[in-house]
RNA sequence: CGGGGUGUAGCGCAGCCCGGUUAGCGCGCUUCGUUCGGGACGAAGAGGUCGGGGGUUCGAAUCCCCCCACCCCGACCA
């Protein structure tokens, strides 16, 4: 491809609505333009990217047997009433007006429906059904460029089997499918295991990349690969324990003070000898939470703990449960079920709030004063609630949790019979039994792939492409486009290169040098040839690998050999 | 949906607070010439509903009101 007539339309400046990495570097490689929040177009060198990564997926999928589909994006909106997820998905489905339509944001009733119509017996199982298609969801806020969009590539499969044995082997080929495309793709990702969340189902594992751009936070172990989502993170903490001698309780006039920095400021004390207290109401009941000093409450553990709604409690409805306001709450007096993390488990000797606003309680010994739980007394229950924090303990060995935020590259679920049982796709057995499909479903999200390769793969310049993702393997520079010699000789190589079979960007534009190096250093396609005239007057040119930014002269008689033995580690 | 911010030429920005020439600057673009190994130089040009609508005023990019779009933080999120 030559680039005086190609549509790649660099960018020297940062287009002042981008702020992370690989948006910005998409932009001004012309891969991408923003049509509006969260949409975007591919352009020519974009797309290449879209196809490279879309094969390589395709080539994985197929491997274990999977068999690719096309379907409509345009849905009647009666399958997905039929599901209950028109509701489930609220605003994030998109609406069509003048048509009882829907965008489908996901796939899984549209392969149902089709399953369920010829997937009749035990002997059509097992299928694999995949494709890679436009998903429509209305985001309510689109950001990072193509990483969250309202409209994006996904790559999404189905999986029908006989049994939750046979899912079992399903879900297994995904997994190892999904390893093989993350790692041809050249991507550094962990994997999560995971909630199924509001896609139901028993099992799920999330493919993560480390990002600042990411979504999700997660903590994650590197000595044994330990990874959770902080939502359900456990950790190992150093227990403090008890003190030898119980204080008695006595009350502590503290006026003004309200956080435990202040607290602990105030009465010159650490505070891992604080309590916090944070009021929720339970289905109307008020629960307090204890914490710790300043550790954080997760609310995805408490709302697991506690049946039902969970909200936190307003700053009136606090000081009319216990008689103070937020700061001056604690556990002595207090009228309700306590849950305290367990790293206060039998403590003693601790400072929390009076339930009187400006007076704090010392000498709290939980084992003494709150009697674990039984009916109709104060007592007190624990349980983990800490959000997990980077530098404790991994559960499951004797290193250090790191939490960072991460991109969700792909998900795959062992959803069940969830689908199958709604839209009625039933299937009969060798002795004539019905019975619901059971059911997989696997998802990867394409440009999230692009992004993230860039995230990680970049410097000052613009990006790195490897071989298996860059738009094309060598970007080919004719320094001086006035020089008949350089002219004549550049295009000799250009041919000689696509000749052999390579994917050529030929920049044959008439500017100067300096602009053309730039060009190339941002679109960074894995190999540089730069044709001068100096050089080819000895019969040489120079190459450059872009991702050591080694350069050194090659023999033009040596070129096409080269190349392909460079391009074998590239 | 809450909080903050931005909207002026293709891109990046100044001007706005304190209303008053013909709305500027850099990059890019066009033409001619020179140049040609790390975003060249000179000369001459083209390009603007100042996001939209309404209002105040003799006069609005500038002040006021409404709307829209985009970005960031939060809420939300298979």
């Amino acid at each position: 491809m030559k680039l005086s007539t190609y549509f790649v339309p660099t960018l020297k400046e940062v287009p002042s609505d981008a702020t992370v990495t690989s948006h910005i570097l998409m932009l001004r490689s012309g891969m991408i333009r923003m049509v509006g929040a969260g949409i975007y177009s591919f352009l020519p060198i974009g797309y290449r990217v879209v196809r490279k990564v879309s094969q390589i997926i395709r080539e994985e999928m197929d491997a274990i047997g999977g068999q690719e589909f096309h379907l409509p994006a345009l849905n009647p909106k009666e399958i997905w009433e039929e599901t209950g997820r028109v509701n489930a998905f609220g605003d994030i489905l998109f609406h069509i007006k003048n048509r009882e339509y829907v965008l489908a944001p996901t796939h899984e009733e549209i392969m149902t429906f089709h399953a369920r119509n010829v997937v009749k017996s035990y002997k059509d199982m097992p299928q694999i059904w995949y494709q890679i298609q436009t998903k429509f969801r209305n985001e309510p806020r689109p950001r990072s460029g193509v990483i969250r969009g309202r409209q994006f590539l996904m790559k999404d499969a189905y999986t029908f089997d006989v049994s939750y044995e046979a899912l079992d082997t399903a879900y297994g080929l995904h997994d190892k499918a999904y390893r093989k495309i993350f790692d041809r793709c050249g991507l550094k990702y962990f994997v999560v295991g995971a909630s199924s969340g509001a896609m139901g189902g028993t099992g799920s594992e999330e493919f993560m990349v480390k990002s600042e751009a990411g979504e999700d936070t997660v903590a994650y172990c590197s000595s044994c690969g330990y990874a959770a989502n902080a939502e359900v993170a456990a950790s190992k903490v150093d227990v403090i324990g008890r003190e030898k001698e119980s204080k008695s309780v006595y009350e502590i006039s503290t006026p003004n003070v309200k956080s435990i920095d202040e607290l602990c400021e105030f009465l010159k004390i650490d505070e891992s000898v604080c309590a916090k207290s944070r009021v929720y109401i339970n289905e109307g009941k008020a629960v307090l939470i204890l914490m710790q000093g300043n550790d954080e409450v997760n609310e995805s553990k408490l709302t697991k703990i506690l049946e039902g709604n969970v909200r936190s409690g307003h700053p009136e409805e606090l000081s009319a449960i216990t008689g103070a306001d937020a700061g001056s709450i604690g556990p002595i007096g207090f009228k309700g079920r306590i849950i305290a993390d367990l790293k206060l488990k039998d403590r003693n000797n601790l400072c929390s709030g009076a339930n009187k606003n400006d007076f704090h309680i010392g000498g709290i010994d939980l084992k003494r004063d709150l009697p674990d739980r039984q009916a109709g007394v104060p007592s007190i229950e624990y349980a983990d609630l800490r959000i997990v924090q980077s530098g404790e303990g991994c559960p499951n060995c004797d290193s250090k949790l790191e939490v960072f935020t991460a991109i969700e590259l792909g998900h795959i679920f062992k959803l069940g019979t969830k689908y199958s049982e709604a839209l009625k796709a039933f299937y009969l057995d060798e002795k004539g039994e019905e019975h619901p499909i059971v059911m997989g479903s696997y998802g990867i999200g394409v440009e999230r792939i692009m992004a993230c390769y860039i995230e990680q793969n970049h410097d000052d310049k613009g990006i790195i492409w490897h071989k298996a993702l860059a738009p094309f393997d060598i970007h080919l520079i004719a320094l001086n486009m006035k020089n008949e010699t350089v002219v004549s000789s550049a295009e000799k190589i250009y041919n000689d290169l696509k000749g052999a079979g390579h994917e050529v960007l030929f920049d044959d534009r008439d500017a100067a040098a300096g602009f053309k190096f730039n060009d190339a250093d941002l679109l960074g396609m894995p190999i540089q040839i730069v044709i001068g005239e100096r050089k080819i007057k000895d019969n040489k040119c120079e190459m450059k690998i872009r991702k050591t930014g080694e350069r050194f002269d090659v023999e033009l008689s040596e070129l096409v050999e080269k190349v392909k033995a460079l391009l074998k580690n590239l």
